[in-house]
DNA sequence: GATGAATGAGTGTTCATTCAT
DNA sequence: GATGAATGAACACTCATTCAT
């Protein structure tokens, strides 16, 4: 191994995070992830096949932890359907608030990701989004929510989610997110809760 | 734009919905877009500045309809909020039923061209969002709705609508959407009405 | 049509006869033939698929006429299998010394390209395999030929030639390809026929 | 290179015969070369110069064993020039026939290599050639043969053999190279001989 | 000797846009 | 207005070779 002086990979990954949410992805020319990675050109390739590669490895990277998270969360006995809704809130806002231009890349990039290649997604993310269904459906079972079509609201609070952090990352400050999350976890509990 | 027309900027922008909703706006060609319009390439850039323009006009094409029904529906002062507030759903709905095309163009592109060209949206989207505030703000005025952040109320709203209507988009029927409609209408509601 | 100034397709393949004869097709470079061509990079691919495409044609150029010779030789009935086996010869010969600048290219890239696309090659060099291929056999038939195996045949005869061809070309004078005619017919002439 | 040898110098030699005969010298990787050969890439460059010395190696190892056949042949007084003729064919189909993917280089690349670096082949190549032609001369000499250009004689009838050759290394049997083998000998010798 | 991560010059091809006709 | 041949900057990716370990 030569040169050997810290670690490459990761290098190139963060130099990427950083260059698809400062100009998209298309925008975004490997010769400028490379150098902001102070790596050659080359090397890029050693480590991920393509650039769509790179993509889908930050995606893993963004929805992996909050997959981890919805795991335990999900399998913990002593939390009702509502709390475990709202931690799973949590990890994604804590996840965002965390690594902001991951999330840029997010919700700029995996939609149309998602479209162009959807055999790539087989991944954290598909895992994430079947955790959320199973609490919810959880909580339809035990009369907490109301009867809403699972598919439709998940898809819709994610959508809403998604268009707010999208909006957030332009300005990121820990007020504002905060904010946002106590108004979605408001909204979304009288939205759903069969009081 | 509307009467007699077998004309070529017509053929042109209908040609361009239909690739950019195949092919999404980066992988589409000029050239793609002339052939399936029957016209000579250097045709499009006598009605269109550029790739970019045809992409604007498109939304406008879009929005625009929209924002008059909302221009009609808010102005009228027989209605409610709430009224109002279902009315404009409906007439987001409507419109998606109507041309499924260019909804998906507008899912897909939209969010991407406001980030990278926000001087450009100075128009009909701009102003639907607007007249949408203000209902919500009417309602709030009226104690009809919660006391909801305005702001973070609508983008989520949006989110999650042009998250619903991507999925839709896939595989539209007219049944399908009309569960979505019901779905959000009710999720709306019960989450946002002060009862 | 901008420009017209002659004829674009015509001096790209001129320009890659040259390049591809004086580097071979692997070195040599897109960018070069464009400039050899006096035409924009572009314009290479608007006449020509691709690279590999450039060097097809250049091989019909080759072998087109020399194919329409043998068409008009093998049919003309007052002919006798030998007087057609050398005029045979006598068109490649011919083509060769008219051209050798595409004979070099026909002697160094043929064997791989043929190799590495054998689907490509439905054309005139099949045609004229062919239509010798006959002319052997009704030599045989008429028991003016020996007994020998056509195909074993032609293929000597043939990379002979090419071999003797490929030489040639690094130092092309009039006078020695007589020389070689010669040599080449009279060793044909008895090592074939039946005396 | 003989002796107990397991080692990396010819498994590597090994692997490259193997792959530029399926792929051809310009489209083989030396990173596939290494695998095949089961030795890091590094080690290729510790046992040759670059990519050329490993073909120009492969090279020696086809024309070594047959020069040396041809010395002893040549130098026999027992032998006729006709005898010896016949001999110098057979060295070069046995070698062949024992090593068909050596043959498969040998046909592919040999030209190109020739043409493109004509001073590296100042070795065992060029010694069997000069051998071959003093074979000829000396039968012409004796006039037991023609009196041909003997330049113009070698070389048809070795580019009539190894476009044979070319051609039966696509599929090698035992029984079609001595069909090859018996029809060369048989046309030479008819064509050569001064009966 | 052996390794394989690192390199970066080099290349075929694309495609939005132009402009002479 | 209409055309489409012409353009050439731009770019992802390759791969022979190197060299620190």
């Amino acid at each position: 191994m030569r040169h050997k002086e810290g670690n490459k990979e990761k290098a190139i990954i963060e130099a990427a995070i950083e260059t698809f949410a400062e100009d998209g992805f298309y925008k975004s020319k490997i010769v400028d992830i490379a150098e902001k990675a102070n790596v050659a050109i080359g090397s890029i390739y050693v480590y991920y096949k393509n650039k769509d590669d790179i993509l889908l490895k930050i995606f893993d990277q963004i929805w992996e932890p909050i997959y981890n998270d919805m795991k335990r969360i999900a399998s913990d006995k002593s939390y009702t359907p509502t709390q475990k809704f709202e931690f799973m809130l949590d990890s994604v806002f804590d996840a965002f608030e965390k690594y902001p231009e991951k999330a840029v890349v997010f919700v700029n990039e995996q939609n149309r990701l998602m479209k162009e290649r959807p055999k790539s997604f087989t991944n954290y993310y598909e895992l994430f989004i079947k955790e959320g269904e199973k609490i919810i459906k959880s909580g339809i079972r035990s009369s907490e929510f109301k009867n809403l079509n699972v598919r439709i609201f998940r898809r819709f609070v994610l959508g809403g989610l998604r268009e707010l952090l999208r909006e957030w990352t332009k300005n990121p400050t820990k007020r504002s997110l905060n904010q946002i999350r106590d108004s979605v976890k408001y909204f979304c509990k009288t939205g759903i809760l069969d009081k």
